[in-house]
DNA sequence: CGCCAAATAGACCGGTCCGTCTAGTTCTGT
DNA sequence: ACAGAACTAGACGGACCGGTCTATTTGGCG
């Protein structure tokens, strides 16, 4: 990859996390990122261009993330779906809890842009989907109840963490997160006593 | 109230919801009000303070539904709380599921202006106080354990709904926020008898 | 070396942004 | 009826928007 580009990209990464896509100009970024405008057009076919295939850079962290911690067999299945947003928590952190990339796109774009609903939406329901696959081991293993919809429950997962990733921007405080993450895994693992 | 300014603040609701604050330019705003644009900065000092009377406009809404749920005897505690937010859910499907005006905005301005970051936290946060009320009904009737943390949990409650009402705002569909509202009160009911 | 595509560089464009300004109209109190 | 405030009305301005354009430099390959 260009270094240009991925100059581009990773700027992009941070300012769009911090200002929204609306309120960050072309020229901010490229201000920021020392790229002069004819580069940024050569590589990119426009501004959302530039957002959505910034997204994707963002996903291939995720995946990476998602892969490494779902696979790793020295833990329980759910106890490695906990440890990944514990992960993601601790990125959060370093970021000055800005919240969820996904989370602040979707919201700020959603409804005027059916491409960005689109992507996030798919965005976010890979992951979902990751996680489910996890959350079927456990439920392999008797950690959650025959009858368990794993793959809403890990909907349901994604969702509430992506409130709290936004309370936590309100906040620039991680306990709306871990507060999410006590409530869902104790709960779930109770349903499987039940 | 002057129709004028009462025509640009339910507008503003509508559109705000819609198109976040970036996105929506005073002209715009101003032609779906059928307002010129002298009547508006002489009742708004400017689009930031606009928006910010939006939301308060937008609270009393919230804060008479509130009032109108949790005061209702017919119903348990817990179930009041569950009515405001059913209630709720009613209100979001007639606006065709654009999701929380307060989530929306907090996503995409809370990093960006210090202003509107504090107003709604504190929005979100009024909310949570009122439910948590409830909450410590709830536990003195033995609905919640002596040990629960009512704000804690009011707190989880509003941050998992926001949550639910992104990925609903992104699938135009009420199912995540019915799906946390199943998830939640059987999760705090069953802590009771537990 | 010479050649051409890839990439860099930034001036420039029409349009829209938020906000100001002056002028005219309507309302209110006396 | 009349004065002054409240409000309506929209032209206007400087800044910035996303995007285009031409010119130049760089880099790979024959």
């Amino acid at each position: 990859m260009h270094t240009t580009k991925k100059r581009l990209l990773d700027a992009g990464l941070e300012l769009l996390l911090e200002h929204g896509y609306n309120d960050l100009g072309v020229q901010r970024l490229l201000r920021e990122a020392g790229v002069p405008k004819g580069s940024f057009y050569h590589h990119f076919d426009s501004k959302q261009d530039f957002a959505l295939q910034v997204i994707d850079r963002y996903m291939v962290d995720v995946h990476a993330g998602l892969d490494a911690c779902l696979n790793d067999d020295t833990r329980p299945p759910l106890g490695r779906v906990r440890h990944f947003f514990e992960l993601t928590l601790e990125k959060y952190r370093e970021e000055g809890y800005l919240g969820c990339l996904l989370g602040g796109l979707g919201q700020e774009l959603s409804a005027i842009d059916e491409q960005f609903r689109r992507r996030i939406e798919s965005c976010l329901g890979a992951i979902a989907q990751q996680v489910s696959e996890c959350l079927d081991q456990a439920k392999q293993r008797g950690d959650l109840p025959e009858t368990a919809d794993t793959r809403q429950l890990a909907d349901l997962l994604v969702d509430c963490w992506e409130g709290a990733a936004l309370r936590s921007r309100l906040w620039r405080d991680p306990r709306p997160l871990q507060t999410v993450l006590d409530f869902y895994f104790s709960s779930v693992a109770g349903q499987a006593r039940a």
